[in-house]
DNA sequence: TATTTATGATAGTAATACTACCATTTAGAA
DNA sequence: TTCTAAATGGTAGTATTACTATCATAAATA
């Protein structure tokens, strides 16, 4: 049995759904393999259309503008992590084991899920980490966010934010903590690999040793509150 | 008397040393005006010269592209906080009364600098907060930390570091404590801002709160160890 | 079989990101 | 003071980017 995992998408971000034809798909899969290999800025749908073997105009009948297939991803990834935080923290209980195991996976190297076919998400993460915080960084940041673009990703906040609150409801800030703790996950380990000295792992450049670190500022916060 | 701070720049980010002239200074104070104005994104030499009433061909004399220009500003906006910071905890002996204030400064939106003319600080500091990792996720970062570019962001964070494990020698993970409360500083403003719900904070939208956030996280950690 | 719908192919435009060149003004050295 | 070099102003031009429009054809569907 194979099941096919389906992220509903907001409508506004595309103007035909690339998962309802091939050559959607192919702008995804193809997208996420350029963006990471020339970063967001060198991307363009001129090459984007080569790389697939289409026109330029084939790839506007599905996005605006790359700013908006950045958002969609990102939205993509935030979704497909929220399904993948509920799958693996499923039956537990103990909601210290369930934060840990949060923070593991957003500090963790992806393997590339079979589930669904066409988007690569040991590469789809890469992209988030370098690139993600673009889809917000921008004068637009209102718009989009009265379109619901980041819904994704805020849901997926709240429900972290939900598991710091059960380990500790006294704490005051679980949700800036929560987004702490994804942004983090991410700028560490861009850091870690970038510009090492802003890191405590240059030495190993171990995704464990992150994962220490967030445990470590996570759960201190958590017991003294 | 009227000191006049001046901030030693790495010299490859430009090509012509700004500060050495009416147009330089210039071209630094209405790209920081612009900059906040339109985003990064949307701003252009083209405009930044009709701004200026001068034209395209001048701005170029002295950076290459715009991406020099941010990470020129951002650079610039780092050793200012370096200078700030050394200032305002200068004959402070505790180190837990300097990690305060080094928090505070971090988060605090600043007054525009009367030492520094043509640079609006206040205006600066939004613009760290909206684009300024925007200097270092790109394709390039590899490239420009070997020419240095981001020494004054590292200097800080090693300045913060340090102060950490003062408080703290035992504490394991200095500098990447000291990287996430810079970030943190200016990406739970930008939520606050923008994001609200990624946040504690929405409601008041008080720079305070970000303060009392940080120095939770931090003080529960370094009193633990 | 008729008719939507999706795609392919081509063209064109405005703006962006530059580079090059020349004329003039300004500032410093002789 | 004059000469010279540096800084600036102004204009042009190019390749690329970020689109929009149009038309023909192929594929799916009714």
């Amino acid at each position: 049995m194979k099941l096919q995992l389906q992220i509903t998408m907001n409508e506004a971000l595309f103007l035909r759904n690339p998962e309802s034809s091939e050559l959607g798909k192919n702008i995804l899969k193809h997208s996420v393999q350029l963006i990471y290999k020339t970063g967001f800025e060198a991307f363009t749908f001129k090459k984007l259309a080569e790389d697939i073997g289409t026109t330029e105009a084939g790839i506007y009948r599905y996005f605006e503008n790359k700013h908006k297939l950045l958002v969609y991803l990102t939205a993509w990834y935030w979704g497909w992590l929220e399904f993948q935080i509920s799958y693996h923290t499923n039956n537990i209980n103990d909601p210290t084991i369930k934060l840990k195991r949060v923070i593991k996976l957003l500090a963790t190297a992806v393997q590339d899920d079979e589930q669904t076919s066409h988007i690569n998400e040991k590469l789809l993460h890469q992209i988030i980490i370098a690139e993600g915080s673009k889809a917000y960084l921008t004068k637009q940041v209102g718009a989009d966010n009265k379109q619901h673009f980041f819904k994704p990703y805020k849901d997926l906040c709240a429900v972290i934010g939900a598991i710091v609150s059960e380990c500790s409801p006294k704490y005051k800030y679980p949700k800036s903590l929560a987004s702490t703790i994804i942004e983090m996950a991410h700028f560490q380990n861009f850091f870690m690999n970038h510009l090492p000295s802003l890191t405590d792992f240059g030495n190993t450049k171990e995704e464990t040793e992150i994962i220490a670190f967030l445990n470590d500022l996570v759960f201190t916060s958590l017991e003294k509150s």
